[in-house]
DNA sequence: TCCTGGCACTCCGCCACGACGAGTGCCAAG
DNA sequence: CTTGGCACTCGTCGTGGCGGAGTGCCAGGA
């Protein structure tokens, strides 16, 4: 069946293409490969699998690169995730184990992914939406000013300050904290905000009217639970693999640079791939910059339901699929482990 | 007066070659300067300077270009730090005021300095040993389970766990939470250190021994205090300025793409600027990095007595130091400033 | 003593040329 | 449908000539 070597042609290119980074002929081809056939029947192959848009030449007369849509083509049916040696997945978990709070679990976790893929890096820090809070404290600073402290189930902590008009006593701070942590303790964010705000509504009548303290502290807390500004944090490394592109230092390493200094290049990026629980490729021009579209993102999502937040790597379209995808999904169960086990 | 002309053709070779990036050659420089002397005088002079290790050329008959020993000689007696505009100054405070938080100051501050100076930004988070201990909190999450709060002058927050061995009364923990503060608070973290440890220590005969609590509730403190990982933290910004690097890729993007991986490296080449209060300056090899010797470094200390932490930039030998310096110091002190106000 | 104009020299960068070779497409035969 | 053969294309690489920018040196002048 010449369909089915067709796509093995396709497979081996990718794979050739991959590994020597040229263009690749039909000659090389039949001698790394056992295909049972001579370069003459693959030189027609390649003229068919060009035919389709799989393949592409350089310049005439130099061997075949793949396309995007050949690229898709082997993400999707022809290439299998390698599984991670043992060795490997040791050290994912020993290297994930030692982390001590949840900026050191993402900071590890991005330079794990550097190093195992070899290129850049993108963790997204876990959205505050899908938190839910672990428990509030309130801090008397000085008579009226209050420290307010919010923990979130990720480990995250998130301190503010809240002015009073006027003393509190201890008592009533104690009664205070009570009534917010009973309200938010355990809630997902948006039901806690709605709880607290519910605190400060004007009540039926006959109930006490809610204090001046009750009030600024549930501003404070409110206005930290929906502070998106760290749903928008995200942690890169690798950049030092940029160097290895080497030649396509403006198409590809350059418009990189830009969009690491741009956080929300990277979220966007990322962003797809918190849907759905498999590991999501993007390649080329198939995203939304065209700026990048000679560079691929593979990324999935983590924590509960693969849905907290996302992380994977950016890097040039010629890369190894199967083994990173193998890296961005193993790395992506190990924080999840690490972050439920915490 | 020769000794004259010769430091100003050397001013004028740094500053033609820093705007030009070419070799600059004697003909070229009587047209841009006002120097009132012909080519051929001038030629004498570079030939001098050459002589004396100020200036190189790289080939024979190409122009000259100044050795890391000429850009010092400039930096030191031939420059002048240009003052900001009064727009720059407005830009710079306004844009540090909007910050929130310690994390944020840091953030905005070195994608300023990456913006003012188009190079790679660098700014080290406060150095723990230089901080005050503001505040300590304990939170009872569980009857055995401390939440220990420690805030530091610079608005840094950490926080520990500490496991009880028993439960501890309210009161208990008031009395504690008394006890650490009056100890700690308003120390530098050296002596905070001592001071907590002097209420575990078996005190003279007939005082009370130190209740457990105590002591879990002083080890974690102390071992956060110790914690010198967060000394070792850096923020990095403008990574995209190395795209306008463009030739010397090996030379300088790669070498600096890999010391912005290695927050160590960053640190040291940081280290030198916080000692005196003005902008330190290193230039090519004079840095204990010979992968880094097409690079310059443009530091300062920030924070009271510019002892806090360390700021600056990071770029080619061929930069404007000037500009640099200028923008360098002024960030600094806006730093400063902010941080002294919160 | 120092500056200046002139002049020969060096050497880089650029371009055109030609040989080489890898790789292709096509075709006719098996 | 596969295969070997063959002519063709085109990029790469080394060669050599040319122009120009820049230099060093020297002799004459202030």
């Amino acid at each position: 069946m010449q369909e089915e070597r067709r796509l093995a042609v396709l497979r081996a290119i990718v794979e050739d293409y991959v590994s020597t980074e040229e263009p690749v002929g039909s000659k090389a081809l039949v001698e790394r490969h056992q295909l049972g056939v001579s370069p003459a029947t693959i030189r027609n192959d390649m003229a068919a699998l060009e035919e389709e848009g799989y393949l592409t030449q350089p310049h005439t007369s130099a061997g075949r690169v793949p396309t995007d849509k050949g690229y898709r083509l082997f993400v999707d049916r022809l290439s299998t995730v390698k599984p991670m040696s043992a060795a490997e997945r040791r050290a994912i978990s020993g290297f994930l184990d030692g982390a001590v709070d949840l900026d050191d679990v993402v900071n590890r976790s991005v330079r794990l992914l550097a190093q195992l893929t070899r290129q850049v890096a993108v963790v997204q820090y876990p959205t505050l939406s899908r938190s839910t809070v672990r428990h509030i404290e309130l801090v008397a600073l000085a008579p009226t000013r209050l420290l307010v402290v919010l923990i979130l189930s990720t480990g995250r902590v998130e301190q503010r300050l809240a002015e009073l008009d006027g003393a509190l006593a201890d008592d009533e701070l104690g009664a205070l904290r009570s009534r917010v942590n009973l309200a938010a303790t355990g809630e997902v964010i948006a039901d806690a905000v709605a709880a607290l705000q519910a605190l400060v509504r004007p009540a039926e009548a006959g109930a006490p009217a809610p204090s001046r303290a009750t009030s600024a502290v549930v501003d404070v807390l409110v206005e930290a639970m929906s502070d998106h500004r760290s749903d928008e944090r995200v942690a890169v490394g690798g950049a030092a693999n940029l160097a290895r592109y080497g030649d396509s230092f403006d198409t590809s390493v350059r418009p990189l640079l830009e969009a690491i200094e741009e956080q929300v290049v990277l979220l966007r990026l990322l962003g797809e791939a918190t849907t759905g629980g498999a590991v999501t490729v993007r390649i080329g021009a198939e995203g939304p910059y065209q700026e990048l579209s000679a560079t691929s993102v593979v990324a999935t999502g983590y924590g509960p339901d693969d849905a907290l937040a996302a992380l994977g790597i950016v890097g040039p379209t010629r890369m190894d699929y199967p083994g990173t995808m193998a890296a961005v999904r193993a790395v992506a169960r190990y924080v999840s482990r690490v972050l439920d086990e915490s």
